[in-house]
DNA sequence: GTGAAAGCGCTAACAG
DNA sequence: CTGTTAGCGCTTTCAC
């Protein structure tokens, strides 16, 4: 008996035969129920060292219902800002005992719509879900029965709890920056060509706000549209203002990655940055500490978003906080200001 | 009935009950399995999406005992490597359905060595495993019960599969290339104290290896111990390089985050890069292709090496693969030579 | 082709 | 304090 226990994975009810009690004594004892003797918890107790047992989660879960992890979606870990997302999200779900499954949508719209309904996703007990690809006329999409918080822009008012950063009167902080730098020829890179709920709308219109309200006259010329927001594609901003000749002395990135992307692109054409032109990214992500010079920045505060995506998740996930109304938190947001500007 | 039937989580029984057959019947629908008259396959469908019906994986793992998800930790995923990899492995894994869970670590022994018996691990089923903490003394502490892959050098010669990178020899050909560039003076960022297995020290090795094959005398001023390899100890080291007054015209960095803080510190000094000092660095994170300038590296293959840990761990998933005698894999590694050197 | 029933490993009544 | 047992939702023999 002994050895064909060893064999397989140890059980309750392996661990039971072996210290010679029930099942539920040694539920007791794995779950710290109070009321079992001490003799025999020590009994119990040797018997899963003996037998190595490690309580199933699968049939936990299957038994409670819960499955104490959560879902994180984003376009992808290689984007700087949203590793660092990922990373605030880990970390607090790991203190708060929940596990995370990451999964990546590469920002693709059909992916993210399937996501959002596959079986997948019910192995854990709840998404937070950063959309990129579906729009606001998807907001229907989103009433799912299982706790869902949306980050970012692409949706808003739609019929989940959602976690913002204040995109608006962030990029009319970081340009009233630029102007207050003497700056009057802005270029922001990264806009979306149509877009009017989305982060590029949203920031380009603080940008814009910040501008009229210090008389400055608007220049499409300075408006760079980019879909996507990597480093190439601010290198890429960059060259076409650049090669169409277009005066400018300032550059608002709507991220950092542009922001880097056009640094490097500027500096090899030879000017010299503050100095020429001033560069204001937005996130904060680590590497801006670092870049030559230093970037100037908006930092949206990705702790507080993890922090209140995970706890919004979490309380859906009780009784209590099933049925409360969608709530929208936004995060503060703090100007970062270094050396390029 | 009816409405009782959609005001809980559908199950295959409320779907049978609506489509008047047996769960089986319903679980072969679900299951693509034949034998379900066509007939049949429709009124059990429309039931399905008339209850909004989605498979409890829970259940379904419960039974199967699999649950088509694997764990990946690693020390954090601010680190764009350790990014990068994360990102690698969930393209990866989930191009063969499954899913991820991301552990962070921080590189703490004491968690790494918990998180290798956490009854949380046993969610999934195996773990894709980045230690930082640990060294080859704990190399008996990886003998577990479920599929385990070490990814790194912290531990070599364990007792389960490793998929490695070749440290030494591209650590080498990354000096090589900077004697080749005419460089004597060359500094190295991120050993390790005392270490005699682990990235620090094999990329030394190779480093080392190099400098001798050109009868470079060996200096250890120019050894710059840092623990963390992240952007500040970079810029730290390059400033106690700078403040020693040691003379130096090129730094080989262990990794990229090293090597541009370094750069930074360099450049901020007034020093010429590559002209006064040439940079190296290793892992061709994506920010090495946008720094100023753009960084030299050593691309050790993330996606090579994420495959190759997933297959592993499937692998050893399988009844097949279940008793074949420990592996170790190697990616290959390329030299990425851009403008810092 | 379809149905009945057992059982994955656990926890929570309920007895005692 | 401890034992018995039902059942979470699913798949899978085994009958019919």
């Amino acid at each position: 008996l002994h050895d064909w226990v060893t064999r397989v994975a140890a059980t309750l009810y392996t661990v039971a035969a072996l210290a010679k009690v029930s099942v539920k004594t040694v539920s007791n004892v794995v779950n710290d129920q109070p009321y079992v003797r001490a003799e025999t918890k020590i009994r119990v107790q040797a018997a899963i060292v003996e037998l190595g047992y490690v309580p199933n989660q699968t049939a936990r879960s299957l038994r409670s219902g819960k499955t104490d992890s959560l879902t994180l979606a984003v376009p992808e870990l290689g984007v700087p800002y949203f590793a660092e997302l990922a990373q605030a999200v880990v970390h607090c779900a790991d203190s708060l005992d929940q596990s995370v499954v990451i999964e990546q949508t590469g920002g693709d719209r059909d992916r993210e719509l399937l996501l959002l309904r596959s079986p997948r996703r019910n192995a854990s007990d709840g998404l937070i879900f950063s959309p990129l690809g579906m729009t606001q006329y998807d907001k229907t999409k989103l009433k799912v029965d299982y706790p869902l918080v949306i980050l970012g822009e692409q949706i808003v008012d739609g019929p989940t709890d959602h976690v913002t950063m204040q995109n608006s009167a962030a990029a009319e902080a970081a340009t009233n920056h630029l102007i207050s730098r003497g700056r009057r020829r802005i270029a922001v890179i990264g806009a979306h060509r149509g877009e009017v709920v989305g982060t590029a709308a949203f920031r380009l219109d603080g940008h814009q706000r910040s501008l009229e309200r210090a008389r400055i006259p608007r220049c499409e010329d300075l408006i760079l549209y980019e879909e996507r927001w990597h480093r190439a594609n601010g290198a890429h901003a960059a060259q076409r203002l650049l090669s169409a000749g277009i005066e400018f002395d300032a550059i608002f990135a709507m991220n950092d990655t542009l922001a880097l992307g056009a640094l490097r692109v500027v500096q090899g054409a030879g000017f010299q940055v503050p100095a020429d032109v001033a560069i204001i990214g937005f996130d904060n992500i680590d590497e801006t500490k670092y870049s030559s010079p230093a970037l100037s920045t908006v930092d949206p505060g990705v702790a507080e978003i993890a922090k209140k995506a995970v706890g919004a998740v979490m309380l859906r996930g009780l009784k209590t906080g099933r049925d409360a109304r969608p709530q929208t938190m936004a995060a503060d947001f703090r100007l970062v200001i270094r050396e390029s500007t």
